[in-house]
DNA sequence: TTGACATATTCCTATATCGGTATATGATTT
DNA sequence: AAATCATATACCGATATAGGAATATGTCAA
């Protein structure tokens, strides 16, 4: 077997740097792909490509307007990243680390508080 | 040019499933080899090639107690796909969609304020 | 209808993966 | 010292990339 396909999911798709920058790109609005291509400076068959891949997984969506395809992002294909990622976002926020202040010193005053000993 | 290696960068490190499983067990606390072995139901090779993936983005950690390693999660390694993601959360939440309800109240009101018309 | 334009697809090659199996390495127990 | 345990590595085969270049497809303009 070999690795899994760059449409298996948004996580493979979202692997290759270059798909990210299409759908940060994208994230402004609706490009044709000769602006992306522009904004990119890639190759236009490589962003025809990309594109392909993440039309698959449905990070994208396209629409037709005369020669031109008008490409626009569809956020909610990333929601399986974000909600894996998030259950470790504690392990380095400041927000977090301060949680756990919080947290000490609701312990420390329990402790004072134990009836039975 | 074949695909981006990996061992490239988290991103890559983390599309493979199992691996992330191995993550989300190494969240539970440190665990030595055969521990993710059972729990996972993966073979043991697999396991010790996956762990070698993740130890070379810095996904996790080694300690040798005897003859066992003990890996740990390095939570922080996974900021990067993190700050990408969460730009892309408004696109989804439902808290964010108040916030847009509450804008769009501002907006006719300040519609409403407008003086000089 | 011919040419220019916008985009997609095809063909090529190099490379890195993944699982499976076998084996190597090193530590511990008997 | 030998057997056992825990883990890592090597080898194999199948497969899917990614970029580059060429070309196909379809639309609009002259």
């Amino acid at each position: 077997m070999a690795r899994a396909a760059t449409t298996a999911d948004t996580f493979n798709a979202v692997a290759e740097p270059r798909r990210r920058l299409i759908l940060d790109v994208l994230a402004g609005g609706e490009r044709p792909v000769n602006d992306l291509v522009r904004e990119l400076g890639l190759a236009q068959p490589q962003v025809s490509k990309h594109l392909r891949v993440l039309r698959e997984v449905g990070a994208v969506e396209v629409r037709e307007r005369g020669r031109q395809r008008l490409y626009r992002l569809n956020g909610p294909a990333l929601k399986p990243i974000h909600d894996w990622v998030k259950n470790y976002e504690s392990l380095w926020s400041e927000r977090f680390d301060q949680l756990d202040v919080v947290l000490e010193e609701l312990k420390q005053k329990e402790e004072g508080d134990v009836s039975d000993e």
